[in-house]
DNA sequence: TATTTTTGTTCAAACGTTGAAACAAATATA
DNA sequence: TATATTTGTTTCAACGTTTGAACAAAAATA
């Protein structure tokens, strides 16, 4: 019950009669102490419950040890699990991790920043919420030299090491198989294109449909954010075309949900009627009825590579390092929402 | 591109000719110093863009103004909306906020409280992993003195403040709503008993069981971990009795989720066949079809009283405050998967 | 044996901030 | 006018650790 004073280096060093300094090098492992004296000190460490003082020691080496991860929404199997191995990655090399999730908003985005730089961090990684399009609190970060690696939702013009996958790949490698089972006119649920992935998908769709000279309907390509109620939404609307899309290639797996709650309301059968593609492979794509086919991310991919890059960045701060902009290749998960063939 | 050298308070103290003790005073509006210094130093600090040394501060000071909250898993809106709300309460207060997960993984856990001791947080929040039993870490932090407050998953052995809802009687009105709707052999898919919330729903769902003088059979209760896979074996299990059960409560909306597709696969009517409840209100119960009835656990309000109670013990730790159970009511969100009346 | 090298430790300053105590100057009180 | 009080600032030590330089003792080399 007492609060008892926390035992220091000092501490230790009065039981062992030798100076602070000799157990903080005894401590760090330091070659020009010996072996008994390191000994004795680990003893005593372990005796008196010594816990280092973090803070006094990131402050003399000027490194706090910490990384800080930003992310627009933790609630998702995406991102989490991105942090998941971010933090495995980081934790084996003495980093802690701090999350801060930005809720897709800019100025809790701006806000998130700031508190990571006041709590010192020594590196950002971040996937850049819907709204933003300032970058001048990403700017700040560079301009105070702490490595900053973007991924998923990044930006070309901030000039920073990037990971993610091909999106304009991606968005081919889906209509693909959309034309292969038959499919002739493919509807577009899309991010908003003024996020970098988004235009990208809605670029590679395009592309590929004039690949297979099909022709491309503005009508069928809109813009949203990707949540359910947008899904929902746009399926209605679409659903009210007189000439009706014959399979639809959602950016994001929740609008590919609402899609589909509105087509089953309206008793269209998918994919027999309209095919259905998502993105992102949520846990949930596979467990609706009928499953969802969707591009997966090979999020934990990801996450390690980011965590490596910032690692290496964060050991050579001062290195000219040519720029990473690391393209991970994306696989489509085919399931029931789309195999018109096999029915 | 230099690598500049971090302003500091002495910076700005010889800009001025003043003592950086003043200029620390004058940042922190200490009611000694003229408010001519004070503007003067806030000036010079914003020309040349003065950033606290937090770590500096926190050493002197001997708070780090961090909080750590750990949590199984943040991809669950009720996790992640709790977290929203903390960070929120405890921003405003100039705390930052980190975040661990467990991954239900009870050495992950320790690994985690181990990380935000070493980092000096001056608080924990805390839900435990499922797999919890032993309180080992937990003792640790409260032995080190630092505030700890846990939510949903607590354990009433540790002796410390907790933020949850009513189990025990949640189960209660669940079973009279579903009594209401005419069920009378109603299954319970349940948590693992020795966490004490789902201990709490089984409990709760045996004597609402009895006050109803309804039969209690052993077979109609199950345990398991609640994800979507247990709902369904359980479902299936359940669906292979000679009597089937006529409702189905489940202690977790995925295993519900499960369930649902089981029946729904094996052409059982939900809820004319069976009605289902699930628990925990995740968006995507409302999304499914039929909507299934779930139990809201005011999860921002969950937060936010977490947040306040651990800002108090922070500022009083060593108060002997009575300590809290805090029991906040839960909310029966009734929806298609269990209104037999209705049809 | 004299000299150099190695080994193990101590010394002292530093990291940037804070806060109690000391102090001088200005102002209020008697 | 003398004394007490208030105001604004400085002084100085401290928070716990790390690190380069200094040093003495021991070991290796000449």
């Amino acid at each position: 019950m007492a609060s008892k004073k926390k035992t220091t280096i000092k501490d230790i060093a009065n039981v062992l009669g030798i100076t602070p300094s000799a157990v903080s090098k005894a401590l760090n492992n330091h070659p020009r102490i010996s072996d008994k004296t390191k000994a004795a000190v680990l003893q005593i460490a372990k005796n008196l419950n010594y816990q280092p003082n973090h803070l006094a020691s990131a402050l003399r080496k000027g490194k706090s040890n910490l990384v800080g991860v930003i992310i627009p929404k933790a609630n998702s199997h995406f991102f989490s699990s991105i942090i998941e191995k971010i933090e495995e990655v980081l934790n084996d090399k003495g980093y802690n991790v701090i999350i801060a999730q930005s809720n897709e908003s800019y100025n809790k985005e701006c806000k998130s920043i700031d508190a990571l730089l006041y709590t010192q961090v020594d590196g950002i990684i971040a996937s850049m919420a819907n709204e933003t399009v300032k970058l001048d609190y990403y700017e700040k970060i560079k301009s105070k030299g702490i490595p900053l690696i973007l991924f998923d939702r990044g930006e070309n013009d901030l000039n920073v090491d990037y990971v993610g996958i091909d999106d304009y790949l991606s968005s081919h490698v889906v209509i693909d198989h959309l034309v292969k089972q038959g499919c002739k006119r493919i509807a577009h649920i899309a991010g908003f294109s003024h996020t970098r992935i988004y235009k990208n998908r809605i670029r590679g769709y395009r592309d590929a449909l004039e690949k297979f000279s099909l022709p491309i309907e503005e009508s069928l390509i809109i813009e949203s954010n990707l949540g359910i109620e947008d899904g929902r939404k746009i399926m209605t609307q679409l659903l009210k075309l007189k000439n009706r899309p014959d399979a639809i290639y959602a950016a994001g797996d929740y609008a590919a949900l609402g899609a589909l709650q509105v087509m089953q309301e309206q008793h269209i059968h998918v994919p027999k009627d309209i095919a259905l593609v998502g993105f992102t492979n949520e846990p949930f794509t596979s467990l609706v009825t009928p499953s969802i086919t969707s591009v997966d991310q090979h999020s934990t991919q990801i996450g390690k590579v980011a965590a490596e890059t910032l690692l290496k960045r964060m050991d050579s701060p001062n290195e000219k390092v040519t720029l990473n902009k690391l393209i991970l290749p994306a696989e489509l998960i085919i399931r029931s929402s789309s195999k018109k063939n096999q029915l």
